[in-house]
DNA sequence: ATTCCTATATTGACTTTCGATATTTCATTT
DNA sequence: AAATGAAATATCGAAAGTCAATATAGGAAT
């Protein structure tokens, strides 16, 4: 029967929402070009899909930490411009130092001998 | 209502396998007593729950990851001793590879200007 | 024997991620 | 003007992982 079948690898794991706070702090952009930008920024290593992006998008946007804007594009293409909110902002910090202290409590297990 | 209260942090999210096969690489342990030495190492941050940690031992181990195999302690408390297999050594190595190759699109992400 | 503690196990709820599919709208082509 | 194509957004159902709560089993201690 052939459930779908699972994807390679799960590389996002709950990173997702940092990555899309950090790129909109950087600039704003609209839904498909924030995972541009991270795909391209991690030289591919994060590749968010479409069912993965637009719910997180919702998400942020419900908690308050991004805001959403209909708008046009250059060549008259209707997009949904994010930016990050002054929550969203304060938001990112926590979220920034709670990854450091991920990586600092993996190194530990990793490095101990 | 009421559901049941959300946990304050999500921190495993998905490096709980690499924790546990590390963990069993530097020394065989029960259950428990895993989780017991990662909160020793991480110094608190990852704080394994038994509903996390027993899914994943018999999930690692039906992947062949890792062996159990009921003993007894000094104190004649029946425990399942946990070792690392051929194959989880080398499993061990790829999830290590993929986590850096997570940290290093990360910090990719969070170091541009 | 009852109580307490250790260790293992399971259940149900919730969340996240993904593949697949759908819809809208504009630009381009015929 | 109709058809086609492409870009952008959206949603659904399945799979997986985490957690709180609960359960069970056996030995120790009183």
């Amino acid at each position: 029967m052939a459930g779908t079948r699972r994807q390679k690898t799960d590389l996002l794991r709950g990173t997702l929402d940092l990555l899309i706070l950090r790129t909109l702090e950087l600039q704003a952009l609209h839904g498909i070009a924030i995972a541009d930008r991270i795909r391209q920024l991690t030289h591919g290593t994060f590749d968010i899909q479409a069912g993965s992006l637009f719910p997180a998008l919702h998400r942020l946007e419900q908690e308050g930490w991004i805001a959403g804007e209909w708008t046009m594009t250059e060549q008259r293409r209707r997009i949904k411009a994010y930016t990050l909110t002054a929550a969203g902002r304060k938001h990112l910090s926590v979220e920034k130092r709670q990854w450091e202290r991920i990586v600092e409590a993996m190194t530990q297990v990793l490095e101990t001998s």
